[in-house]
DNA sequence: ACCTGAACACCGTTCAAGT
DNA sequence: ACCTGAACACCGTTCAAGT
């Protein structure tokens, strides 16, 4: 936390840079969250005045997208794109809402952003090759890949934005919204009565690979190939169930 | 629009309400985007002081939750749950995608956001009850309840926020993100170059309805009834496509 | 009880001036 | 070429004063 210094001296020449900025501006976000991250505090976070960053960047929009490019970025350590196309979208999908959990007030400020940087061409393109793999051809291909793009952009960009939210509200507790719907009126609301003391009891991680799996199997379905590996797809796809689907065709 | 007034006299006594407030805010949104959305200019567009929405809401954030509920308040007008399940659940995410686009700035505001009000009770109940006449019980309709509940959620939210993005960058063609991949470097990116038409011509209509058509059926493979209904379930959804896969069980 | 308006502590951004 | 700092036109919100 160098955020505040009592005496700052002129900085050196090239000492700030785009990364150094976005880089900054993250730690920032991750830890103060998205009221904390104004020019004024960049500025300080940075030992420099907050109009140095408008040399670098054109506005605060140019600079969240940089940001969205260092989210990317993360997302793509450790993904290796494997034969099986449903191994790799999912994986994509995880890691894309793992990161974007982890810094959900940058995620939140990400969520929807095309940075067009070169990050994001090798992840369109990685998910293109999966897509192709699957047998889809021209326009049926480019459909599912943006299927499952938006798909992974959407729920990370969302989960992100409700965490951000809800540690602003100081809730913390990711599935509190249920629990007021344990004191229903079950005149009113029978259904919502009936499974009360279930709806408190679903997590989002459950919630997400429920829809992964669901999408992916439907995608199994009308795919002309199915994909090359002998094994289970993961934390929610058991062998028997995501495999032996596929093995229809 | 009487956003500005030349001389202002003092307002009769309970000439503002919640719902003229939160009336006038959507309005204001809709003709001039979240930019235009500041207590300045809605004090201006209600012909009173900015300060005296703080008599009717505690703060911005509790206005929101307000225009939230407006949107879900439009959503539930014309939505008549069906015995099938399967169109129940297909036409409330429609609604809710369709609310949400024509108030794309609101959406973006109201995204993912829990209002806890009558209209959100409402939507909770009749989509648990579509969950519950697929036959599932307990946790499981929990999870399936949250899962199509989330979905529709998630994708309305993204579609009004890239809406909203889109209309302050002043790029209005919804595809035009697409069409920058057109000229993309076959050596570095060949699995983008193979489809590189094709990414232009799929529009967000598209990409959802198929989304949606993917979730259901996966459902459907999943739930211990089918739904009573004979016909197709829409436009994405052919007869014998989504029916003949019901009746597998 | 409800609306007003001055005031406060912030914002993002611009631009002439420094080094 | 790059960083500074005063300045500008805004923000959301508070609160004592009006009616």
């Amino acid at each position: 936390m160098s955020e505040s210094r009592a005496e700052r001296s002129r900085l050196p020449r090239g000492s700030l840079t785009k990364r150094t900025i976005a880089e900054t501006s993250l730690r920032l976000l991750d830890e103060h969250g998205v009221a904390a991250f104004s020019m004024a505090r960049l500025g300080r976070a940075l030992g420099a005045d907050q109009t140095a960053v408008y040399r670098h960047f054109s506005d605060k929009d140019d600079l969240i997208l940089a940001i969205a490019d260092l989210l990317l970025e993360e997302v793509l350590v450790g993904f290796v794109p494997v034969s099986c196309w449903w191994q790799t979208v999912a994986d994509f999908s995880r890691r894309m809402r793992s990161v974007y959990k982890l810094h959900p007030a940058a995620g939140s400020l990400a969520a929807i952003r095309i940075t067009r940087g070169p990050n994001e061409m090798r992840l369109v393109d990685a998910l293109l090759a999966a897509t192709l793999s699957a047998g889809f051809e021209g326009r049926e291909a480019a459909l599912y890949y943006r299927v499952v793009a938006d798909f992974a952009m959407y729920w990370a960009g969302s989960h992100a934005t409700y965490l951000s939210l809800d540690s602003e509200h100081q809730m913390s507790d990711e599935a509190s919204w249920t629990r007021e719907y344990a004191i229903v009126d079950p005149v009113a609301y029978p259904n919502t009565a009936i499974v009360r003391q279930d709806l408190g009891e679903v997590g989002f991680d459950e919630i997400f690979e429920t829809a992964l799996e669901l999408l992916l199997s439907g995608i199994a379905d009308r795919a002309p190939n199915p994909c090359r590996c002998d094994e289970g797809h993961g934390p929610a796809a058991s062998p028997d169930d995501a495999c032996a689907r596929r093995s229809r065709h």
